[in-house]
DNA sequence: TTCAAAGTTTACGTTTGCGTAAAGGTAAGC
DNA sequence: GCTTACCTTTACGCAAACGTAAACTTTGAA
């Protein structure tokens, strides 16, 4: 039995990230991921360094630190039945925007397929 | 030859794409649509709501007005080889991250399939 | 012509998401 | 025990993207 006894410091994941130290500290204070302390420093387990992982996807397609917890604790709960409805209901909508983005995406990418042809095309008969 | 005469006030495209005018006015602050007036008030054409779609798409889409306007304007210099480089040296940039972007999104909305068939028979089960 | 609806400018206010000192505590190696 | 690297809290600062209020003008309908 693995216990994952997994432990990282503030600046192990911000580094593995990209990110700084002072964005995860905000992202607690925001009560987005609640670390353990050693004394008084932070000690993150792989279970946070997962919801972290979570937070920046979430900041990727553009939701709000708030939107993201509101999702990460509702995703929490699943055990109790009380908040599915309001789940299922913010899913929905999240979904609708996503497969709009998604299209959005795919849109301008094709975009950029074409305008590049049509540049380095253009650069190579200059 | 259609003359494409067709005008719109600032509050015809305010509701057509549900923002508000305020908003629509900011854009222009910003200098990334600039309507014509007649006398004090705005008239946009059919290429001005054209450029308001480019921007609410590039907001869609997690661009800064900044980073929308820098492509919008590059975009439109076509003729002119000087900003190809940087076009497409932009383009490039944009282009991992929107891969990014829709490989997040497609994993999300995945996540949501599964999620909801497990709540709503979770909640079918109650 | 009078009145309401919509438009205008100016400018200060607000929220979000950190940046950036300041001022120090802690852990590890020498 | 001292240095060095890394950690901590506290708190003010700041840019972006509008919101909002004030005070006024324009336009179209009655």
């Amino acid at each position: 039995m693995s216990d994952e006894k997994i432990e990282y410091t503030i600046s192990d994941l911000a580094k593995e990230f990209e990110i700084t130290s002072r964005s995860i500290r905000h992202y607690e204070d925001e009560n987005l991921i609640t670390p353990t302390r050693r004394g008084v420093h932070r000690i993150y387990s792989a279970r946070d360094r997962v919801r972290l992982q979570l937070i920046l996807r979430g900041k990727r397609l553009g939701f709000s630190l708030a939107e993201i917890k509101e999702i990460i604790d509702l995703y929490g709960v699943e055990g109790e039945q009380r908040q599915t409805e309001r789940l299922l209901e913010l899913i929905n909508v999240r979904r609708d925007s996503l497969k709009q983005q998604l299209k959005d995406i795919k849109y301008l990418l094709n975009e950029f397929d074409v305008l590049e042809e049509k540049l380095t095309s253009e650069h190579l008969a200059k």
